[in-house]
Order: structure tokens, then sequence, then C-alpha cells
DNA sequence: CATTGACAATTGGTTGGACCATTGGATAAG
DNA sequence: CTTATCCAATGGTCCAACCAATTGTCAATG
């Protein structure tokens, strides 16, 4: 396994870049909701492409549920709280600044979904599954490794532990989580803020070994006092409404 | 307010069409996992439409994270574990069948996210928000309306308790629910199922009535029973893996 | 004046065809 | 056998034209 982690060559397909940079307009409120993006033949011009490439980006951004498009009538911006959750990205991680306010959110969603896996997991696990976990608790835990690697394994164990409790519902969630930690927005962060995933060890390590001996409220503690670490951030304070 | 719900009409987009059924396709598992579909060109005189609508319908799917496309090679099958949790709709009813496995799944799920939802909720709610609880409350206890509205006021419960929250992922995570129980395939499931929205309303009277009274505990535990009834299914045994 | 209906401009949807760029395997050279 | 080259397959982009839905305009109508 390589040590380091290199990032995907950004040989981008231009409706690509076009669906990113409309995204961002949309994220930054440069297109308020319910306001109509410009037609395609001009964005088409704007942009120096095709009207296919644009049309392509916008079906993208359909997908993600930023525009509603109807014939006749244009694309309409519809507000971001509707959309889908891959934005958490771009949306944490946004023109060089982190919006920790949208971590700790995000954080408080995740913790009691985290605590939920780990409860099922540990009723559900087998020595296959623990073996697993070991495998990537030392990857982790390997110091000598690149630090975003490393994380990648944290990521990892989430989909693990999701694969654990049998649930392919929340095996699907983990696996979306994991894809939204290692979009681009969110190693940037990461990059920035310069946390050490080695902090986890310890509680993994305490998790394991009282799996290992069938102690399961002790797992459960262990896997608290995780958790407790990963969503170590501020309570969100007032908060946006609506 | 109209009585009845009515569909929208299906005034689809070819590439809409294309889309559904290589979805289908994938998910019934006649393009299994890590199979390429046809190129484009040929899917597009199979489906005796432009490639230009079989490529957009393939964006689609791309975005669904069902397919990756890579030029020169073509359009590579995901396993549907890596997909987007869009495709439960359809993963749950399917073929005329419900896969009451996965809705059980899907509870599980669900169960402890509205728990920490409603947690949240009781904590921080204001007047405004119970009013406007009440008034959906209102709707789903009207025996007089159609049944698939008073779901919808249902579902529209869950988004005013994650606005309740004041936490931007639980409302995002809110309306992507919402969105998921009103896609077609689950509101067929419901027709077949013939489920009466009413049994919720004591549990909902219950909880709104301790929450004006500030009685937080017998507002969760009111909340609880509301969940048990929601989550009303049988445990997953032994569930798939990987 | 209010309503209705026909019309036209705007804008997305679809088509056919052409050419570019990448990939991967086949083939030839060493 | 290994390496370099080439080529066929396949997705990416472009262009230009036309179809189809939506919306507003405006005249005819009551």
């Amino acid at each position: 396994m390589p040590v380091v982690a290199f990032r995907a060559p950004a040989r981008r397909r231009l409706h690509e870049d076009v669906a990113e940079q409309l995204r961002d307009a949309i994220l930054d409120g440069r297109f308020a909701a319910g306001r109509k993006l410009p037609p395609e033949r001009e964005l088409a011009q704007e942009f120096g492409v095709n009207r296919t490439s644009v049309r392509e980006a916008l079906k993208v951004l359909e997908g993600l549920g930023l525009v509603t498009v109807r014939q006749g009538d244009g694309a309409t911006v519809r507000p971001v709280v509707d959309a889908s959750l891959e934005l958490l990205g771009p949306m944490i991680f946004h023109g060089g600044r982190v919006d920790l306010g949208l971590v700790a959110e995000m954080a408080e969603v995740l913790r009691p979904m985290l605590r939920e896996m780990g409860r099922l997991a540990i009723t559900r696990c087998r020595p296959a599954d623990l073996a697993a976990i070991r495998a990537l608790r030392d990857v982790v835990a390997d110091g000598t490794r690149d630090r975003e690697m490393r994380f990648r394994a944290l990521h990892d164990l989430l989909v693990v532990l999701a694969d654990t409790t049998r649930n392919r519902v929340w095996q699907m969630v983990a696996r979306r989580l994991r894809r939204l930690f290692r979009q681009e927005p969110l190693t940037a962060a990461r990059t920035r803020l310069r946390r050490d995933p080695g902090r986890f060890v310890p509680h993994i390590a305490a998790c394991l070994d009282a799996l290992d001996q069938k102690r399961h409220a002790d797992a459960a503690a262990a896997l608290d006092r995780l958790i407790a670490v990963l969503a170590n951030f501020q309570k969100p304070h007032g908060g946006t409404r609506r």
C-alpha cells in the first residue's frame, strides 16, 4: 500500500467544470433561491462551451436538487436546504473558509448515527468483522503513513462498522458518508485544520479489546468516547432557521 | 387545500425514461456490478433515441452513483450499496413487490434518527414551532381527507421537527427523507399496504400536549411511542452482507 | 371592463452528424 | 519475452437545425 495518498489527476470534463461553477454560484447566493438561471444558450456563450455541455451540467445540478428545469420556462434555483447532502462538502469548505458552525451541526447529526451503528455492530459482530476493524486500526495508528491516508482508513472503519450491522441501509449510509468525507472540499478542510487521526486510536483499541472479550457494555462505552472525540466541536449556537 | 392528492402528470423527458429503465435493469441485477453497459451509440439505437438522450440519462445514473463513465472505456456498473439513498424507493418497491425486509432495515435506521431529532426539537422548540406541528397534526387527523394527503402532512411533520432543531444538517436530512417518502415507488407501496395515517395522531397529540406544558420527559416518551408505531416492522433477520 | 382565445417570443428538448480525446488491446519491432 | 507503436472502440464536445412547452401580449368577444 502506498505511503502517500495521491490526488486523482484533475482531468475533468467540461460539463463538470461548468456544473461546479454554477453550484458554487448558487451556494454563494449569487443565484438566490427562486430566481432563474440564465437561458442555456446564454450560459453556453458565457462559459464559452457548447449548449450540450451546459445542458449536461444542468442535469447534474438537477440531480443534486439545486435547480428544477422546465421546458419553456427556464432553470429555477431551489433552496439549498432542499438539496442533496453531497453538497455538505462544498458548503463546509468554500472560498478558502471552513464553516465550523456547519461542521458542528453535522457532528450533531453524525453522533447519534455512529452510536446506533456501533450499538448494532457490537451485538452482531463476528470474528471476521473484528479482524477487518483491527487491520484498519493498524493503518490509522501507523504514524509513518501519510496523514490523509490514515484518515481514509478511518472512513473505511465507518463502512466496516456499517457492514457489521448487517443492515443494508446503514451500509449505504456509511458509504455515502465515506464518499462525502473524501470529497475534495473536505480533504482540503482537513489539511487546513491539521488534525491528527492518531488521537482516535486508543479508543478504537479499547473498543476492539472489549469486543474481543464480549464485554459489550465496555465496547459501547469506548465507542462513546471515540465518538466524543470525533464530534469534538462546540455545540451549534443559534443556528439558521428554515 | 384540495381534498384529493393528484399525481403530477407524467410528461416525462426522454432521458428520464431511459435513465429509469437502465436504473431498474441495474437494480434487477440484469447488469451486475463491475460489468459494462453497452456503448452509448448502441443504447441509443436500442432505445430508439438520439445519443444525446442516452448521454443525459447516463449523467443521471452517474449522479446516483450507479455507474462510472470513463472516456475511451465505457460505463461501468457500480455496486448498489455504493449508490445514492434515493434508490431506496425503487429498491423497496420494485416489480410489484414490496421488500419488507428492506423496509425493516430502513426503519432500524430511521428510528434513532427520529429519536435524536425529537430530542433536540423538544429542548429547542418555540411557540411558532408548536403551532406548525399542531396544524399538521390536524391534517393528519382529518379523516375526510385523501389518505395519501394525510401521509404527506406526516412527512411535513418530519420537516417541521427538523426545522425545530435549528440544525441545518437535520433540516436537509429531513427534506431528503420527505422527498424519498414521496417518490412514486413508495406511494405505490403505501397504497398496497393500506396503512392508516390516523394511528399516529394520538401520539402526536400527546407529544404536543406535553410540549405545551414544558414536560420534556413526557414529550420524549410520547415521541418514542410514535416512533415505535412508525417503525412497526419485524426486526431484520440475517440481512445481506457487503 | 372582464374574459377568452389566438398568436408569438422565449426557452428547454431532441435530433443527426461530425470530429476530438482517451483507453486498451492488437501488432510489430527489438 | 519485452517494449513500442498503432488502431479500433468508446466517450466528450461541437454545430446547426427543428420540435415542444410556457408565458405574456393583444385583439376579439361578451
